[in-house]
DNA sequence: TAGTGGTCTAGACCACGTG
DNA sequence: ACGTGGTCTAGACCACTAC
């Protein structure tokens, strides 16, 4: 992604690069949503003034960073936060035999308050502007294993409601995406071992002092921008965090 | 990966599949070895009686999994493990301002064993069978951030000594290469979080009772075949483990 | 049956690295 | 100057989905 394009520069890109980018900047306006189809690959011929193969692989990279889903017969569709989604990429906790299994989210607190130095630097917002910050409990088979503390820039998220968050029967990044047009397509995550503090024990059944996974994500939509920052705490006793090196997929 | 191919059957896959079967069959076999051009997309073309798109489709593949890698002007060649491969796909702990830095490598033992019941099922060799354990210290920037312990199947590597991995000048795995023919090109990793035993706390520096990050990997070679297994517990003191996810590259 | 994406071909021209 | 991979085109046919 480091390359012309992240730059700016498109001028002198190859053309299904410049018609990449034409089409992202489709999907960033919202001309077309998450789980539309966009046009048939003959009909955005005629729309760019280029043959289908140009067309094809300007798809074939958008495909290839789940920006768009193709269905053969069907046509291409913006990707969406489906369940299947969310566990393949954003979600990585597996129990002891590999199966990761849909997490149950339980809300511990709905907060606005104002971004800090850090907060403000990692989500490129200015000191003291306006966050949210969500604290969840996920659980797996009925176990507390997960705790999260979301920090959301409030503009980004005009009138986001505790009751909208207690209420939605599927993941916060598909709320994000229905309710905000804010679309989740990367994440980067630190992680690191920590000693628990005495409540994030408490709450994930542990004894004080007990050792806990700690992550730190910042989410990103396309052209990079951050929209969301999170902390989280696995209890990995009876879990893992399962990361694929080298892969393409 | 998990489709018509891994399950054997390529009779009926379209022909730019079978071309890219027939291509790592030939890197498998060692006929073209790490390092060395593979023949040009029109040689190939005349060889495979295709046209020069579907070679170009096998070999984009094939250089999407980095087992290719093409050069403009020069020609495509086999991925070896150079420092820049092995640090951008295979070591994953940067510093706290998310800066990555080559490890200098301590070897601690080396000594051959029989394989436990739980070695032998990750490595897909029998219970018993000869293997070589290698335990190693890691050290960024002077001081020492990860232990490793890592399994090797002694079968596939004939001939290692203790004298080979002390005086290597480059990664294990580019000697698993030059040495044995062995190309790690994948590696699933699980982490969790635990207490430090008394030893690897003294090693890593750590109070004793300290957190450390556990990574237990298992590396494979091409047809997703296990070659090496690795335990590692990493001091997230100053360092942590970088992931980055839903990206393509 | 019509429309979609998936495969395959054949050829032209460009950009790059090497001699 | 030559050979390499990179881009782009135009068209044919296939496989799948929907109506």
């Amino acid at each position: 992604m480091s390359d012309i394009l992240t730059a700016g520069n498109l001028s002198f890109a190859p053309l299904y690069k410049r018609v990449k980018m034409r089409i992202m900047q489709r999907l960033t306006v919202g001309e077309w949503k998450p789980g539309e189809a966009i046009p048939s690959e003959s009909r955005l011929t005629e729309e760019f003034q280029v043959s289908i193969g140009t067309i094809r692989k300007a798809i074939d990279e958008l495909s290839a960073e789940k920006i768009l889903v193709r269905e053969q017969g069907r046509g291409t569709f913006v990707a969406t936060h489906t369940e299947d989604r969310f566990l393949y990429y954003f979600f990585r906790i597996v129990d002891r035999n590999g199966v990761k299994i849909f997490p149950q989210s339980h809300m511990l607190s709905f907060r606005r308050m104002r971004a800090d130095a850090n907060q403000a630097e990692r989500l490129q917002i200015t000191r003291g502007a306006r966050v949210i910050r969500i604290n969840n409990l996920l659980k797996l088979g009925g176990k507390p294993v997960e705790i999260d503390e979301i920090i959301l820039p409030a503009e980004r998220f005009p009138g986001l409601t505790e009751e909208m968050l207690l209420t939605r029967s599927s993941t916060i990044y598909h709320l994000y995406q229905a309710q905000f047009g804010i679309n989740v397509i990367r994440a980067a995550e630190k992680l690191h071992a920590v000693t628990a503090d005495d409540e994030t024990a408490r709450i994930l059944h542990l004894q004080k002092g007990s050792p806990v996974l700690g992550i730190a994500r910042v989410a990103y939509t396309y052209n990079n921008l951050p929209v969301e920052l999170r902390n989280s705490y696995v209890n990995t006793v009876d879990h893992d965090y399962f990361n694929d090196l080298g892969k393409s997929a």
